[in-house]
RNA sequence: GCCGACUUAGCUCAACGGUAGAGCAAUAGUUUUGUAAACUAUAGGUUGUCGGUUCAAAUCCGACAGUCGGCUCCA
């Protein structure tokens, strides 16, 4: 399993500068071929190789087919093996140099804004690019690379700049280090969710139904229902009130919240109905406030927590969505806690333990498979997008930063990724291809009690305004799924696996005793198939593994005769005999357990 | 939404200007099988959709839809 890059921060070793030098191959190939028909914009070493931006003059295009050429020329600079050389300059000969990119010239201005002085590097005597570094000696030192993808993508990062051509690469010190990653790479698209979800049959989509809309199958349901199921005890026992409320409200609400100047983006439009103006709720914090205020609260109930099992919908620009991970209807394991501002910081603590505890049951490790991230509100330079109160932030940002330090997470910070209305605990999985992703978050609201009015009865007999908590125990139940299917390559614990026995028949006359046994096993609380199709037992076994059932249990003359079963545990060749009895109180057992074991 | 690419049977793929093929799955029959693939047969397609070029289009061109890799955004 791969580590959470934001625990290992060595950027700065001989592989970041070997790629980023790899990166300057490719620009110089570039300029070689195509000199008059681009402009080079920038491009870093990253975590997994590098990439070149670069802008391309009138309608020259690059495409795929250009690769080989690139290549080709990339090995020639790589076998010239010129000199990598480093040379300051003031910020006047630089703009000099780079007379004709404009690119380059903004990005001086940067630097001369700073105070800074510019470092370019010249490869060979004829290259040369504005760039800190770090770099190898020469070109030679690339030992392996490859172009892998070609992708547009704004200056800047700005969706408004002009979008530039992209072209990623990666490169390693030893043939052998590219070719393991590259298998590495092909072995995480075979666990990708997408491709696992048809193989096990758990979704699938349909254009006439829309695009970011899943179906779960019978199996996928199984999943489904066993994390809601999960969610709605552990929540339950944790003192979570759970409530049901529509997914429709007037679009008066969300401008009351103050979500929709926010949101609107991404809500779906205004429905007219009768004299209502109605949307699909993008969130359900509203919801429960409203739930809150139907009658008045003394600060013996707090902390008050709703949860709901929440269907919430999203309009996803077209591009974003992505299998189950990145849908248009999404259901949440939603709650919002109301607490008096002296609980905030124990009901947090409590949050995190709730995830801890429950991401352990899902087989996940702390540090290892997710971490946390404490995402700020960057606010010196943009007041548009965050509520203004900076003494409300910094003493909400600080809550939240003590609380993670006294939990002993593994975390770090993370500033311009706040809320509108506070700072918040983003949970961060690391999936099999490497990519981080937010999975769900904790946050610190300090703006939606006072939008709401909402209020408790003090010791005093006076109104008080709470604190609110919006928080998630497992996220969203279609990510947490994608997830889930790549973390165990379907090979899913035993509580939530859609089939967890399948009795197979040696013969026709075999049949009646399978279903007979898988009755009992469903009396059980177990979830079992029969499998009496006239087909050879191996071929029902290969079958069956295929399909990562946990329990396989083959039914012939032997056991038509005796009360013991040879059962195949997955992962197992040999079988494991059982009295039929006590293998229904072992699975039964693990089941109840959530256990990982089989 | 933007940049790049892809879309052929339920699935995985082939055919790459001369009116579509295979394996698996499905169905029927034979076989009655003991822990990773029994045998035979049948059926399955206006090649994503709509237009265009051509004597002829799955194949070339265009639009649209969907999917994928990125960018932006995000749970």
């Amino acid at each position: 399993m791969l580590k959470l890059t934001h625990m290992k921060k060595d950027n700065h070793n001989q592989l970041w500068a070997l790629r980023h030098s790899a990166e300057h191959v490719l620009m110089e190939a570039m300029l070689r071929l195509y000199g008059d028909k681009i402009i080079m914009a920038m491009g870093p070493a990253t975590d997994d190789g590098f990439y070149f931006d670069f802008d391309v003059k009138g309608d020259f295009k690059i495409s795929l087919e250009n690769f080989a050429e690139i290549e080709a020329e990339m090995k020639k600079i790589i076998k010239e093996d010129l000199p990598i050389t480093k040379e300051e300059l003031s910020v006047k000969d630089a703009k000099k140099l780079f007379k004709d990119n404009p690119y380059k010239i903004e990005w001086l201005e940067e630097i001369e804004k700073r105070g800074d002085k510019p470092t370019v590097f010249w490869t060979g005597k004829e290259f040369v690019d504005l760039c800190a570094g770090p770099h190898a000696k020469s070109t030679g030192a690339i030992k392996a690379f490859k172009l892998l993808k070609l992708a547009g993508a704004y200056w800047h990062g700005d969706e408004k700049n002009k979008m530039l051509t992209r072209i990623y690469g990666t490169a390693f010190e030893s043939q052998k280090e590219l070719d393991d990653y590259l298998k590495m790479m092909a072995e995480a698209e075979k666990r990708d969710h997408r491709k696992l979800g048809k193989d096990l049959d758990l979704f699938v989509f349909a254009d006439i139904i829309g695009k970011g809309l899943p179906m779960l199958t019978p199996r996928g349901t199984v999943i489904r229902k066993e994390l809601e199921k999960f969610v709605l005890e552990e929540e339950t026992r944790r003192g979570y009130q759970h409530v049901v409320t529509p997914h429709l409200a007037k679009v008066d609400l969300y401008k009351k919240s103050g979500h929709y100047p926010y949101y609107k983006d991404t809500m779906y439009p205004v429905m007219k109905v009768d004299e209502e103006e109605l949307i699909l709720r993008p969130m359900t914090c509203p919801h429960h406030f409203m739930l809150y205020k139907s009658r008045p609260h003394s600060y013996r109930e707090l902390p008050v927590r709703i949860a709901e099992i929440a269907s919430q919908f999203r309009y996803e620009k077209s591009g974003e969505l992505s299998g189950l991970s990145r849908v248009r209807l999404f259901c949440l394991a939603d709650a919002h806690i109301i607490c008096a501002k002296d609980q905030a910081k124990q009901e947090i603590k409590n949050v995190l333990d709730l995830i801890d505890y429950m991401n352990k049951i899902l087989g996940l490790k702390k540090g290892q498979d997710y971490c946390y991230r404490l995402s700020l509100g960057d606010r010196s330079d943009d007041n548009k997008k965050y509520y203004k109160d900076d003494e409300a932030w910094e003493k909400a940002e600080t809550i939240l930063r003590e609380v993670l330090k006294e939990a002993k997470a593994p975390f770090f910070e993370a500033p311009g990724e706040a809320a509108f209305y506070g700072p918040k605990i983003d949970i961060q999985v690391k999936k099999v291809n490497g990519q981080e992703e937010t999975a769900f978050t904790v946050q610190y609201d300090f703006v939606m009690p006072q939008r709401f009015d909402l209020a408790y009865i003090n010791k005093e007999g006076k109104e008080e305004q709470p604190i609110v908590i919006h928080r998630s125990s497992i996220g969203c139940f279609e990510r947490t799924m994608a997830f889930l299917i790549e973390h165990y390559a379907g090979a899913f614990p035993l509580w939530f696996s859609p089939v967890q026995i399948a009795v197979l028949s040696v013969a026709e006359k075999h049949a009646k005793h399978c279903e007979k046994l898988a009755q009992e096993f469903k009396d059980a609380g177990l979830r079992a198939e029969v499998w009496d199709e006239n087909e050879t037992v191996g071929n029902k076994i290969r079958k069956a593994v295929a399909q990562k059932i946990p329990y396989l249990i083959v039914i012939g003359d032997k056991e038509l005769a005796s009360e013991k079963l040879a059962v195949r545990l997955r992962g197992e060749k040999d079988t494991t005999e059982f009295e039929k009895d006590k293998f229904i109180a072992h699975a039964k057992k693990l089941v109840e357990e959530r256990s990982g074991e089989l």
